[in-house]
DNA sequence: TTAAGTGCAAATATTTTGCTGTCAC
DNA sequence: GTGACAGCAAAATATTTGCACTTAA
């Protein structure tokens, strides 16, 4: 039987405990929607699935709230390569970057996990000496099914 | 004494001829606003800038040609994280991919190349069965003046 | 209690499109 | 000559903001 709700504030919640941001019915709806969310949200289905949870939560919130997350740290923001027009996805921060490719053909959005992409930051950090707080590698082109 | 500029297309006006693509004035403009910038233009400066040359060129004509550049795989499109809104940033395509820093605190703009960035798109292509056409690697974070 | 957060509506910012007239080839 | 391209104005898309009301702590 799966605990309530409410018991299971997820780590974003607690983050923001933690820092006394205060959690509103409508960010702790945003919040779960990003926790629980497959993948590459939108602005727009963040809030289609926020309301479920919550019918009050308004566009604004959503942005602000975005915002505040941004700022933290907690997620990333992600162009996918435009394939569907000027908006952007975000996507929970995860323990590992990784490298998102979008195939111009078919749409399909894949991730890839690279050591070879930390090492790529770590000379950044030294040759540069650039402190890294985010990044963000996107790759267009064509995926197996769609080259053959 | 330079040469007249009807004498030096440039590579982007070349590549068109090339390829049977129509040059106009306002085309002829904008590819050599391109040509010259130093880096980085967005939309509205690339206007402004190819209105000097040509006061006819118009806004859309300016984003029709980005299009067409961007399809031609003779332009990058940048954000530099946002550091300035939403809008984006274009530049030429040179021989080598570099990598974008963009500094959170003073909004420097740093690029850098490197081996090990190639070695990651090849590991891409191999391990993925991806075909690359475009990539981006975009990091926001801290420059060595301002991490200090 | 009260500073922070919210909804709502309107404003901004950026990019795209429909249409009619023009020009490169 | 004609199909591709242009300017113009209006629309579309995405995001932000001002303000008065509400709420979490």
């Amino acid at each position: 039987m799966p605990l309530p709700q409410t018991e299971m504030p997820g780590r974003l919640q607690a983050h923001f405990a933690e820092r006394g941001i205060r959690i509103t019915q409508q960010r702790r709806a945003i919040l779960q929607v990003m926790e629980t969310a497959s993948k590459h949200l939108d602005a727009s289905q963040l809030l289609r699935k926020a309301k479920k949870i919550d019918a009050s939560v308004d566009r604004s919130t959503v942005y602000r709230t975005l915002r505040l997350l941004k700022r933290q740290g907690l997620i990333d923001e992600l162009d996918l390569m435009h394939l569907n027009g000027e908006k952007h996805y975000y996507e929970r921060k995860l323990n590992r970057d990784h490298i998102h490719m979008a195939c111009l053909r078919c749409g399909k959005i894949m991730e890839f996990v690279s050591d070879v992409f930390e090492t790529l930051k770590g000379e950044v950090e030294k040759d540069c000496r650039f402190h890294i707080v985010v990044s963000r590698l996107e790759i267009g082109g064509y995926c197996a099914s769609c080259s053959k």
